[in-house]
DNA sequence: AAAAATACCATGAAATCCCAAATATTTCTT
DNA sequence: AAGAAATATTTGGGATTTCATGGTATTTTT
């Protein structure tokens, strides 16, 4: 099974956007870039995406070629070729980690999710995700508030028994 | 079927929030981790959860990769994925045990299900619990009046009898 | 030349490692 | 069965390393 990052939490952003990456992410990322050794700058992708997407997704190498190869399998010329060409050939930015764990934010990336001082980083399986701390509150508070409208006994573990599912 | 973890009791947590595993679980820990021999650092991974959430979940490699691959059937996009993501993925710290049985507690964890001098470990199936002992002890007694309420030859193995649920 | 990106150096705080003492538990001997 | 010896477990403190962050200098781009 492909390594996992795990974890969370708020980094700070300087004037340069340089923000630092988790150590435990780190790891991962160096673990899952093929051409990576020691002392290289280990890389990674940052998929931005269209304009509705408020954070940005970050891809090891490993996940991104998996991603490549299928869509690499969808015929030419479809819509689901095309669609997925767009956001992870087009608006995707490819960087590295710099020696002392830091990544390099664009300003025009900064932007987009609308970050300034403070970044958080949270995981999601085989890529992690950069969001503006409110944003991402707001985004957690709405999942919260749906569980608690589930019956008293809901447990979120119950999704596991879910079949493949929709 | 996967080995359980059983018992329970109360640990001293020191300054540096380090805490010693009973020993009875540390074997657990070992035998369910595939990649763990002689000498390595076993590892877990602790699901802390969102706010409501006021105890800490172990869980063993083997348990932790089981959920993986359960949240990778359900379909990417779904709530119950980003749902599950969040709380596995997200709201989680992997770590290991050091060569003398101690976990440690980082501060925001200590802090966020309260505890301070003592840490409450309980078993749960393939997973343990880490509760503050006073928070424990109200929860225990939540449950300890509900049997009490029930009809006087209520036995609790009635349960074993009800459909798998849900 | 101005602005942006990159490289290099520095530091306090936090996490990790290493060694050692005290306490329990088990095993062995008598 | 009691006591002694051996082993395993829990706990404590100091030294070392890593991490996150800030700053300055140098290079590249426009």
């Amino acid at each position: 099974m492909a390594r996992r990052f795990r974890g969370e939490g708020v980094q700070k952003v300087d004037a340069k956007g340089r923000v630092s990456i988790p150590a435990l992410f780190r790891r991962v990322i160096e673990a899952c870039d093929p051409n990576w050794c020691d002392g290289l700058p280990p890389e990674l992708v940052i998929v931005y995406g269209d304009s509705r997407r408020n954070f940005l997704e970050c891809y090891t190498i490993e996940a991104i070629q998996e991603v490549d190869r299928k869509i690499d399998q969808l015929a030419r010329g479809s819509l689901g070729r095309k669609t997925l060409e767009r956001l992870f050939h087009g608006q995707s930015f490819p960087t590295s980690i710099d020696d002392t764990g830091r990544l390099v934010l664009p300003a025009r990336l900064r932007q987009k999710i609308n970050i300034e001082k403070e970044a958080y980083f949270i995981a999601a399986g085989d890529t992690f995700q950069i969001w503006n701390p409110e944003t991402y509150e707001a985004d957690q508070i709405k999942i919260e508030q749906w569980l608690h409208e589930q019956p008293e006994d809901f447990d979120p573990l119950s999704f596991l028994d879910e079949d493949g599912g929709a």
